[in-house]
RNA sequence: GCUCCCGUGGUGGAACGGUAGACACGUGCGCCUUAGGAGCGCAUGCCGCAAGGCGUGGGGGUUCAAAUCCCUCCGGGAGCACCA
């Protein structure tokens, strides 16, 4: 019988859809796993041979859950609000509902015919008006809480797309989509207060089982910095009086202060720039202002110009010249910097150019030479007045005590986090549910009211404005608090917010008159098991935490991290080892090689291409040895019989142990390589036991659920493989009655023994003495010693000689 | 520039400090076949007829034993990049 993948795998394709055999139950029974993959964004292009990594991944994990006898709760769904789809549909005149709708049903067709063992039943879509309509609630929840608010600041702006872009959109000074440079501009726009929480963002880190490089990013980009707020006290020239702020986590350094610079920007220039000196002060920072912030940023040589004015140093008194300089930015900590060029890389670059001397007040551990450039490791005091000879990380301690007897510092914490832009001027997002009234000011929409609907009748093309600001039935409402008329705020909130809590949907994707089933969520959620790519590392993987904690401290949830587990999926590269994209030509289609391959094919070889996290190019030629495989598996069907065979029984065995541990330690690759061992056993056996190949199977059916439940049933079983209880190794047959020995002489293998395994060490060694290939090697030499390392080697070391 | 990760056959990759190269691709030889192959068998790190020697980016070290641990250099990737 011919293994004809095409029919096969229609024919179970079509019973999963008709019984829905992997449908969640309403609420965990015993042990619960949600296992969940980042939902994909329904793109025009379908989807990526990426995807299916990722999907296969936890299909195994799900499917062998389920066999172990968990609830299992793996679900999919569509991120489908956004630009690319918008854009598209301006581009082909439509709405671009409909647009959405067709990727959506191109998305699932496609992902269907890979056999995943989703719960088609809980399918959320995040640009449906009954998924937004919490979206929008949930925007609600964070107004109440004075979490959301709308303020005029300088936002990201990206001219191609017409919108606000939110900092972690940034990349490069770039739009994240389309990578045009983005401009700074002065805007009111709605913001979510994540920084509230950036404390807790970074504290909950060390309680998930996260990669380590996600963690890391995140870290970095919450940014918390210790340190202390010092006040330098001057006089301008007219004899006011003034202090300027400094932000430093060196205030050990305080003794080592050659300047004070501020950022251009700062308002203290203004005003006590000396008036002898304002004509290049301010031709300087005319010319800052006109950089954009990345080419001033890039730049190494660090340029500034004197204001004429001194502050005093707080502790010594000390006259310490004003600057300003480019490298300072006004973003950042206070917009002002002590400039210590003995210990910072900057401000020593900064002295060199404008003719400071570094003072040096922590003296370097021996063998390392002062002079060379800035030292910014650990060490004595020196030159610091009462703080000379202690540890300066003592000193940093000291000092501020003593700013703070003077009242001229504080301890202080910055971060590098800033407040979540979510306003976009677009039209395909969720609108946000604010109405503005002339007398009322901002009025939440009433959760009754829920959803703010997106208009039909509008023209979708970005104008720099909301197209939904010029939808009269749109924004044309009354004040629900004073029922004068009032306008909607028609802005809609960036996609990240949708897929900030799609998670929580899954457990009760119907509910109407709540986002979720908090019963529900609390009995399955957090998520154990969430698998995607590291490209949102700081974005979506930040936001749905943040999000989560918010949610916890509102009562609504019992847990505040989103996902226990998550793993990174590496990227499937071109044949050509290039990132797959349409101009190299590189790109294969998903559907190619279902067609071509077959989908258990297909799965298999994306999980033997190499270690899961790793990125690996994809290979026309490697899938071919994946399909043999599934071949002479399906050939070997023909052969089962009822004899056993203690070897293969044993093989077996050693193989569903090695499966079992590599699921769980999301080491498929070998998985899969061990399951190839087992088939080209069986296929030089004579016959193969039934006993074994079920056991085989049911091991293959995670991987190749159509192939594994395709030749359970020509067993004559009438219950599904996939309801069976995943099978436990025996663990009398792991161990060997016999074992091989390897002898090394001086550290080099020179024969191998097989010898009975529960050989004691004395037999053991006068077995190996009594080789013949040993004894050639140890003839006429003198035994130093020999290690035994049981079950392993015999390793001989022999004197040196003469 | 800083931080982290990674360098193993022609290729993708295996290898609790203990037989380097599992498994698969490719290649070679042979077989089945009217023929073809995404069929079957055997071989396949390098040098060597062999015995044996050499081999995990280069150099050094620790160890009875190093792809694995340490130092250093070279190469590649990722993240951060004036975070005061």
């Amino acid at each position: 019988m011919r293994y004809d993948h095409a029919t096969l795998e229609k024919k179970w394709q079509e019973r999963w859809r008709a019984e829905a055999p992997f449908a969640a139950p309403d609420r965990p029974t015993g042990k619960k796993a949600y296992v969940l993959d980042m939902f994909p964004y329904p793109s025009g292009q379908g989807l990526h041979v990426g995807h299916p990594k990722g999907y296969t991944a936890t299909d195994v994990v799900a499917r062998k859950r389920r066999a172990e006898g968990w609830s299992v709760l793996h679900p999919m769904g569509w991120d489908a609000f956004g630009l690319p789809t918008e854009n598209y549909a301006i581009k082909v005149q439509k709405n671009p509902k409909e647009i959405a709708a067709a990727n959506i049903d191109n998305f699932r067709r496609q992902i269907q015919s890979l056999g995943f063992s989703y719960d088609w039943t809980r399918e959320v879509n995040t640009s449906d008006p009954s998924y937004y309509k919490w979206t929008q609630w949930l925007f609600l929840k964070l107004y109440e809480r004075g979490l959301a608010y709308k303020a005029k600041a300088p936002v990201n702006w990206c001219p191609k797309d017409q919108t606000v872009l939110a900092n972690e959109q940034v990349v490069n000074g770039c739009c994240e989509r389309c990578g045009t440079p983005v401009e700074q501009k002065e805007l009111s726009q709605w913001f979510f207060r994540i920084t509230a929480y950036a404390d807790r963002l970074l504290a909950g880190l060390e309680g998930i089982e996260w990669p380590e490089r996600i963690k890391a990013m995140q870290r970095n980009w919450i940014g918390k910095s210790t340190g202390a707020e010092i006040a330098f006290a001057g006089v301008t020239e007219s004899g006011e009086e003034f202090s300027v702020p400094v932000f430093t986590t060196r205030p050990d350094t305080l003794y080592g202060v050659v300047a004070v610079v501020l950022a251009p920007e700062h308002p203290l220039v203004a005003t006590v720039t000396a008036p002898a000196f304002r004509d290049r002060v301010e031709a300087f920072v005319t010319e800052a202002a006109a950089k954009a912030e990345r080419e001033r940023t890039e730049s190494v040589q660090k340029r500034g110009t004197a204001l004429g004015v001194s502050v005093r140093h707080p502790l010594t008194g000390a006259n310490i010249p004003l600057w300003i300089a480019d490298y300072v930015l006004p973003q950042y900590g206070t917009g002002a910097v002590m400039v210590v060029p003995a210990h910072d890389d900057r401000d020593w670059a900064f002295a060199e150019a404008y003719g400071f001397d570094p003072l040096f007040v922590i003296a370097p551990p021996a063998g390392i030479q002062h002079g060379e450039g800035a030292y910014t490791g650990e060490g004595i005091m020196v030159n610091s007045g009462p703080y000379d000879g202690i540890v300066n990380a003592q000193a940093a301690t000291d000092i501020v005590d003593a700013l703070v007897a003077v009242k001229a510092g504080t301890r202080a914490v910055h971060w590098h986090l800033r407040d979540w832009l979510v306003s976009r001027q677009r039209y395909w997002g969720a609108p946000i549910p604010i109405i503005l009234c002339d007398d009322c000011g901002e009025v939440p929409v009433p959760e009754k009211d829920l959803p703010v609907e997106l208009p039909d009748d509008v023209d979708f093309r970005p104008t720099g404005e909301s197209p939904l600001a010029r939808s009269a039935s749109f924004h044309d409402v009354s004040c629900p608090r004073c029922g004068n008329p009032a306008r909607r705020e028609s802005d809609t909130m960036d996609t990240f917010v949708d897929s900030s809590w799609y998670f929580l949907r899954y457990c009760s994707p119907t509910e109407d008159d709540r986002p979720f089933d908090p019963a529900l969520v609390a009995a399955w959620c957090p998520v154990d098991l969430y698998v995607g790519g590291a490209e949102h590392a700081v974005l979506h993987l930040l936001y749905a935490r943040f999000v989560t904690k918010v949610l916890f401290d509102v009562g609504a949830l019992p847990f505040d991290e989103p996902a226990r587990t998550l793993r990174n999926v590496g990227l499937i590269l071109g044949e050509d080892g290039e990132k797959m994209s349409k101009s190299r030509g590189n790109v294969v289609n998903p559907d190619d090689v279902v067609a071509a391959h077959g989908a258990d094919t297909f799965r298999i070889y994306e999980m033997f291409m190499g270690p899961f996290e790793d990125a690996a190019p994809w290979n026309e030629q490697g899938i071919v040895g994946v399909r043999r495989f599934l071949e002479r598996a399906h050939g070997l069907a023909e052969n089962v019989g009822q004899a056993s065979d203690a070897a293969l029984h044993r093989l077996t065995h050693q193989t569903l142990a090695k499966v079992s541990a590599d699921i769980e330690g999301f080491r498929f690759n070998t998985a899969v390589s061990a399951l190839m061992i087992l088939v080209n056993a069986f296929g030089k056996a004579e016959s193969v036991p039934q006993q074994d190949w079920e056991t085989f199977l049911q091991m293959l059916s995670p991987f190749a659920p159509h192939l594994a439940e395709e030749l359970w049933e020509r067993l004559g079983y009438d219950e599904s493989v996939a309801r069976q209880n995943w099978p436990t190794a025996d663990a009398a047959l792991l161990v060997e009655d016999e074992m091989k020995i390897v002898v090394q002489v001086d550290g080099k293998m020179r024969d191998a023994l097989i010898v009975p395994a529960g050989i004691d060490e004395e037999s053991l060694k006068g077995r190996v003495l009594a080789s013949e290939k040993v004894q050639t090697w140890i003839r006429g030499r003198h035994i130093e010693k020999i290690v035994v390392v049981p079950g392993k080697l015999v390793s001989i070391v022999l004197q040196k000689a003469a």
